[in-house]
DNA sequence: ATCAGTTTTATACCGGCAGTACAAAAGTAG
DNA sequence: CTACTTTTGTACTGCCGGTATAAAACTGAT
């Protein structure tokens, strides 16, 4: 059932990533992947919204994936930052994802071209919250035109260095030099004071609903990284504990709540943490379960009125 | 006859500027410029060849334009080059530029692309020589990383900052910000001893012809520049005699070569000047008109057979 | 096994697109 | 007036994304 509408979608990456999007037809799809026009159009509504669902598939593994390299490792060092970096521009390369980007960032599909829009600016914004991580809240001012101008760097650098040493050259130095480059651009930016872009601009990017999300995240990993701060290594089932919560709400549509409250409760008997950090852990995550309960009731009644 | 289709392009321009390039038919084309599709296929033999003439008309003016501020200026001033830089984004956005080079940069027409590649490769060959008259020869190992850098920057930081304040913001303090940024980051490189690309790869990026232009050019600038520094600021007919002629080879297809050979005459009976380094100007010029010469010929011959 | 409800298929169809073909008309120069 | 080129108008081809619909296949409950 679903198995079918994944099995399209894979069918047609494969032949985006040969010929493009424009140049692929949906007849090519059908035929491809041996479904009838009806089903195509059971499935989406249009050819872009096909794309779509490719690009949430891809993106949504990508960001798990890269998020799950931070999992019981410390959030200011800059090798996992690097690595992050490095995953995301080898998983655009393996899927094409920056020609497919590009191929229709310019739309007449207004649909399409927000939904694209908000994707680099969720870029945007994941490079400025680990910057705030990395270089600390004092550089805070400086580091939304750092996230843009790395972003910049980054792609500019690798598209180049493509362009001289073949496509299936290794990444890897370009990912490090171009970080290099904006450690001294974000310093140098704080040391005259310059400023492009205000921090708080970003706020009007995000719909309400996943900003709340954002900033629930956030929350949750300082708490989590305050209780590991207040453990020494020997103490492995409480860190284990706690990384699993962390783990768990990574899969944000998936965490099961009756798993988190029971590691929560072990955690309130737990006389190796600090107990007023737990509870307002605990505080935190009531708080978002009774959002999502909320969020998921209010659509389930106008649907059935 | 040529106006029609100057005319033509210029209707186009205007279609494409409000609804963009694949949402403007032929159709739409034929009926704005009231002109029939016959009509239109004697002039271009597709939509794309018009796009390509397009962004030619557009790219050459813009070039030459730029490169006229130059004329009796400092060629190692920082403000010269903010101006040209100001200058391109400011053409860039009046023209739509940028989104219709991005509309289209993804395309099947592998002409079209090569096109547009070849454009982009133009401009960071510019930015690379500008780069080695302002931060000097001994950086030259890190200018085609600067420049490469340097243009991804700058557009990022544009597209952002026309976001946050509207497209139709003054992108002047942008152009300053990139440029104090790229100096650091230029500094920082050749401090480090970093290096992504060698500029010697970008030999392989313009075919033979323009290649040697672009040296002719270089070494050009350079002779009079050295003639100009002997001079005293009084010596005004002097310098002026050589910026004439720096000038008139800027417009490179029209330059009237009996009006050089007289004002190199002048030069020669010139004794303020340098006269071996004259001389080697001169010999630098009847090569190159040398070369135009032969290069006129071969094709004219290949016609008439 | 039957039957109702859904999903899938096959096929014909629509309007719009870029580009081609070609004959008639208009313009141009000697 | 003539010979030649340019322009025009129109009809045509083949492909595209998307719609419509009736027949066929599948599903699950009784």
């Amino acid at each position: 059932m679903n198995d079918r509408k994944q099995h399209v979608i894979k069918m047609a990456h494969q032949l985006f990533i040969e010929r493009g999007f424009q140049a692929t037809s949906i007849q090519d799809i059908l035929e491809y992947s041996g479904i009838s026009k009806g089903t195509f159009y059971n499935y989406f509504s249009s050819k872009n919204e096909l794309l779509i669902a490719l690009f949430k598939a891809l993106y949504g593994s990508m960001e798990t994936s890269r998020d799950e390299l931070l999992i019981g490792q410390d959030r200011a060092d800059l090798t996992i930052f690097i690595k992050q970096i490095e995953l995301q521009m080898n998983t655009n390369k393996k899927n094409k994802l920056i020609t497919l980007f590009e191929e229709v960032f310019v739309s007449n599909d207004e649909d399409l071209k927000q939904f694209l829009k908000q994707g680099q600016k969720r870029m945007i914004q994941w490079v400025f919250t680990r910057f705030l991580e990395l270089f600390g809240e004092e550089k805070r001012p400086y580091l939304l035109d750092g996230a843009i101008m790395f972003l910049g760097i980054l792609h500019h650098n690798v598209k180049y260095y493509s362009i001289a040493n073949g496509s299936s050259v290794d990444i890897s130095p370009v990912v490090h030099y171009s970080v290099h480059r904006i450690v001294t651009l974000v310093n140098d930016a704080a040391n005259t004071g310059e400023q492009l872009n205000k921090p708080e601009q970003m706020k009007t990017w995000l719909p309400d609903v996943s900003q709340t999300e954002e900033i629930f995240k956030e929350k949750l990993y300082q708490s989590i990284a305050m209780l590991k701060n207040g453990l020494n290594e020997s103490e492995i089932r409480s860190i284990e504990l706690l990384d699993f919560i962390q783990d768990e709400f990574l899969h944000s549509k998936k965490s099961r709540e009756f798993l988190i409250e029971s590691v929560l409760c072990s955690l309130k008997a737990d006389k190796n943490l600090d107990q007023q950090t737990v509870a307002s852990l605990d505080e935190l995550i009531k708080d978002y379960f009774a959002r999502v309960a909320e969020a998921c009731n209010l659509p389930n009644v106008s649907i059935k009125q």
